[in-house]
DNA sequence: CGCGTGATTGAAACCCTTCAAGTTTAGTGG
DNA sequence: CCACTAAACTTGAAGGGTTTCAATCACGCG
């Protein structure tokens, strides 16, 4: 819970008072490695945010391969907004890659910090742009650049999951198989890209 | 604008009554097919409403080639959110497919009309959360769907458009070049999936 | 130690691209 | 309204990047 209150002041403004009221709205919830707090079919009842470890979501496709959506690492959201908002069963499973700790955020919570937080609604507006702009380089990249170039862009982006996420993730992320993404490594080191 | 008068009563509750309090701070634009309303590096200061028309929004990446991030034809909105809600230059190009006539959406407006609707907030909302859904469909087929899927997915989503972009658009959008895509179509064709 | 999971490597196959040519369609000016 | 031209679409052959399948290697954990 510390991590998550120290977020919310840092990023939304919300003051030890305002934690108050908010805190008994909150659960926190332990996830060992490879158990899940969404699965495919299920309603997404709660935004997650991570206080500790890491967490991946999914899809299966026609072929039965993962295809991973999302990661998220300490201080970060996970969650299946459409699902959530729509009230539909989600099309994606979420689960533990390490052990990990989550603060599960629910609607009460997010309407009673919306209405004492007035920079809280703007924060939270926030996250969804960010979260569009994301999503679009995404397709630009997946549209666009060649394996190698998707996979700079990662470690680029996010330096300090390459080193905690099996490569066969990275590679379902990618869009790539894990094979591949083995030879794109290669091809980077014969490049004197050495190390990650 | 009275797509967009009409668009707003039906999907956010807005009134004569409080239309009439947002018209002056509206404006109708005509974009004549190939030209542009947003070029890469500009901020983008507006949304667009397409009352009448086709939209393109595009970036161009390292080779020189365009990918089509999203089309926009009648009743649907385009913008670069992001630029606009970061106050950053834009990676995207927007241009019109067809001779379009759009009605101009700036911060003042959305401002004014999230003060006098609360209906509006929460459809905006919707919208913006819709989006989401939109782009992370979009992820999940091009990480995981062959090139006849993404294209069997275009024309069930998009059929109205099927007819009216070309098909090396089409194609630009899918990630996959025009050939392909014309081979990809032939071999439907043979399938019995006669038309479009 | 041995088992299982993840990473690597090789060879063949496959999907898609590239390049080049030809055909069709659409737009423009005479 | 036809003729001409440019753009869009199609088709073929060759090539590249990625996948598939199979075998091997590396490592951590019971």
């Amino acid at each position: 819970m510390e991590n998550f209150f120290k977020y919310l002041s840092e990023n939304a403004g919300i003051t030890p008072g305002q934690f108050n009221i908010l805190k008994p709205l909150l659960q926190v919830k332990n996830i060992v490695k490879g158990k899940y707090i969404l699965t495919k079919g299920e309603v997404c009842s709660h935004s997650f945010f991570v206080e500790k470890g890491l967490l991946r979501m999914y899809s299966i496709n026609k072929e039965g391969k993962e295809n991973i959506i999302q990661f998220a690492s300490e201080n970060w959201f996970i969650s299946d907004r459409s699902s959530a908002f729509f009230h539909e069963p989600s099309q994606y499973n979420i689960d533990a890659v390490e052990d990990t700790a989550v603060v599960l955020i629910d609607a009460k919570f997010m309407t009673t910090a919306l209405e004492i937080s007035p920079e809280f609604r703007s924060y939270n507006e926030n996250l969804l742009q960010n979260h569009i702009r994301h999503l679009q380089g995404r397709i630009t990249l997946l549209i666009g650049a060649s394996a190698e170039e998707r996979y700079m862009n990662f470690i680029k982006l996010y330096s300090d999951l390459t080193l905690r996420v099996p490569q066969w993730m990275i590679a379902s992320y990618l869009g790539i198989t894990p094979e591949s993404l083995s030879r794109v490594r290669k091809e980077l080191a014969k490049q004197h890209f050495k190390g990650y």
